[in-house]
RNA sequence: GCCUCUGUAGCUCAGUUGGUAGAGCAGAGGACUGAAAAUCCUCGUGUCGUUGGUUCAAUUCCGACCGGAGGCA
């Protein structure tokens, strides 16, 4: 099994400057695994990596989608194991960076998504039916077709109700057993994972908030009205991204900029939280968490010997 | 100086016809398989401003004091 690098974390935590880092002294090129990144014209609210940064390490799976394209993991997955297969094939080494545990999760697993045809219109039509019907009516459906799935969801969980009925509809398969027939797969890779953070919850949102107040300054809301400009649809994938639907609620008069400003910080605060919950569940990582300051050249140093002892590097 | 209102969870407030109290927000923990920066679940003890009094019992009634807001001088 081909094997691979993770650089994940919470947001803030120095994730593209390590993986840039270590693409430099592994000789890799840097995968992004991050569901906001990849939409074009979003450079600024996502942190992307910069010309410069980008100009240090070869960087895979930024500005791979319009804003207004809704994108999904299974197109993730494709596309990204695209890149991973192009770079062993040159002989370098992968370095998948990013915040988004799905996606992470999901590249490396090698487990499949149940097909769906390309129109939305039963998605639709579920969801049209939920909002009728109600939570439990659409959960009491799910049970008579799939009492597994339907024991660990609850009725106000309206996305995965409506997800899970959409399978059993397209596919004649539920989602319980599609995912007992994709979980004997063997991974795809065989992934070192390194996971940075900081050592005081405190610190992670001061630096979370001094980034927005960053973001802000470099003209975050210029951004966001460009895209607004530019006639993206509010209700876009695109547009539910933090750091981007406050400011066009700024924009259109339903907040000042003041509260945008507090609205992305607290955001960005639960989405941390969320993505230390996710990363939790990684055993057989490497944690490194900052004190006071990060220490990119120790991280350097632990990452590396961490990948050694994996046979990488 | 006088009068009125007010002081309850980090914040905004509710409430107890006297039997030591509960919502929203914030916060914490968790879930997560084609929207995932999304979506969803769980978690509420706090000198009820301080201090006297009445009472079997006071956060609740009464007094004084200390904050805060408004009004009259």
């Amino acid at each position: 099994m081909e094997k691979i690098v993770v650089v994940c974390g919470p947001t803030a935590s120095g994730k593209t400057r390590l993986g840039i880092e270590l693409a430099r002294s592994l000789d890799g090129e840097i995968v992004s695994a991050d569901s906001m990144q990849l939409y074009r014209g979003m450079d600024i609210g996502t942190a992307k990596a910069t010309a410069a940064e980008r100009a240090a390490a070869v960087h895979h799976m930024l500005d791979v989608a319009d804003p207004g394209e809704d994108y999904s993991v299974a197109r993730y997955v494709e596309e990204a194991a695209k890149c991973c297969e192009d770079i062993l094939a040159r002989g370098k080494l992968p370095i998948l960076v990013g915040g988004t545990g799905l996606y992470i999760d999901s590249l490396i697993s090698g487990r499949d998504f149940a097909t769906r045809d390309s129109d939305d219109a039963l998605r639709r039509q579920l969801d049209a039916a939920y909002e009728t019907l109600g939570g439990e009516a659409m959960l009491a459906r799910l049970r008579r077709v799939d009492t597994e799935r339907a024991d660990k969801l609850h009725a106000a969980d309206r996305r995965r109700i409506v997800r899970a009925l959409e399978i059993y509809e397209l596919t004649g398969e539920t989602i319980t057993a599609h995912d007992e027939r994709t979980r004997s797969l063997p991974p795809r890779y065989g992934a070192a994972r390194i996971v940075l953070g900081w050592a005081d919850r405190a610190e992670l949102y001061r630096r979370i908030d001094a980034r927005v107040d960053q973001m802000v300054a470099d003209g975050l809301f210029d951004e966001v009205r460009r895209l607004l400009d530019a006639g993206l649809d509010e209700r876009c994938t695109a547009m539910q991204a933090i750091g981007y639907k406050e400011p066009a609620m700024a924009l259109r008069g339903q907040l000042t900029q003041a509260e945008a400003v507090e609205a992305i910080k607290q955001s960005s605060r639960r989405y941390a939280k969320r993505q230390l919950t996710w990363f939790s569940r990684c055993s057989d990582a490497l944690r490194i968490n900052w004190d006071e300051q990060p220490d990119f050249p120790k991280a350097l140093r632990l990452s590396t010997e961490f990948l050694h002892e994996r046979g990488l590097s």
